[in-house]
DNA sequence: CAGTTTGTTCAAAAAAACTTGAACAAAAGC
DNA sequence: GCTTTTGTTCAAGTTTTTTTGAACAAACTG
């Protein structure tokens, strides 16, 4: 039950300890883009893990494949699968949690959307009121029609931002289909 | 953090001298926004500033206005004009270079996806070909073969997110004048 | 039930990102 | 040329975010 397969070289087994290179390059792939989604990179290593693999991991082999520690491990992996970019499985008979990597693009772009976009635009609508309120406050008549030119804009911006998170999610759904393995 | 504007209180208003309420509120949601794009707080609250402004604004008056350093205005005027996101006018017979926020959302999304997404579809493309290059070396023939699977994944997302950033700016391009004044 | 395995939480440590301000350069005025 | 104004740079300081690991809880086992 402890590992998948064994190295050719028992020298170099201490660094990348069960990973290929090539998952290295990817493990690295998604850290990197992790940071840019504004995620932790610790995130990223773990789904670009799971990524790799074909069979489902457990909490401990991810920790000890990544080298990081007990609490990134749950953290990750439980953001991750509130992203709906990783699903869990309990084998039945098993007292793990395993867990795999959700590939389809559609899946990863509209579960990000849902969990940051979306809010930010609620949040959007209060902000938007609290201006309107202070709008008839302090300030001169002057700054008073600025204002609310300004708020204008905003609203309208809104509005076009709620219009654009749909169209982003159909773009990207179109022949989200992989060549290969189809496991909808 | 030292965010906020004063409700109603005059022996507050030091802190926030020269800003009306509402711009406060603006910059505070500016603020916000840059965080949530992965941008320093501060280039939110400067462009949130000039947004709010009719007058080009000098960067010693966004100093003095938002209270923040000569480096972070310095830094983060330079920042948002390479973002397309400020424009400056070197007024005839002034030393000052004075700067204006583009309102045109159009303009500001073109400009983030240019100078953050396209850099990284960039960088994509080349690690995409480190992992070909990494997938001939070590790991069995099983793993090879997994190994090209996830790499023709990998190059498909791309695709996709190549092909969606067009379709981005176009949407967002629709309509994107105010009912008001047309600055275009 | 006592012992073990599995997973969560959170305070403290470590790392990363941002801001500051003083030294420096560039250009204009005198 | 010398001084003043304007703007840049970057090392050091500050703040924020992320990671760690030990204590805790929950669930299974025998």
């Amino acid at each position: 039950m402890m590992n998948a397969f064994s190295l050719t070289d028992p020298a170099m087994s201490e660094k990348t300890e069960g990973l290929d290179e090539w998952e290295s390059a990817v493990i690295d792939l998604f850290l990197n883009a992790a940071n840019s989604f504004g995620l932790p990179k610790s995130y990223g290593q773990i789904y670009g893990l799971l990524f790799c693999r074909d069979q489902a991991l457990a909490m401990d082999e991810v920790m000890n494949l990544l080298k990081i520690s007990k609490g990134s491990a749950s953290q990750g992996l439980r953001a991750l699968r509130q992203l709906g970019a990783v699903s869990s499985n309990f084998a039945p008979g098993d007292r793990k949690e395993r867990f795999l990597a959700e590939i389809r693009l559609r899946k990863l772009v509209s579960g990000f959307l849902r969990e940051q976009a979306d809010p930010h635009l609620e949040k959007g609508v209060a902000r938007l009121k609290q201006i309107e309120r202070l709008l008839a406050g302090s300030g001169s008549k002057d700054s008073q029609i600025r204002g609310t030119r300004r708020h204008e804009i905003l609203s309208g911006w809104h509005r076009q931002m709620s219009r654009l998170l749909p169209w982003v999610k159909m773009i990207v759904g179109k022949s989200d289909r992989m060549p290969q393995k189809n496991k909808d």
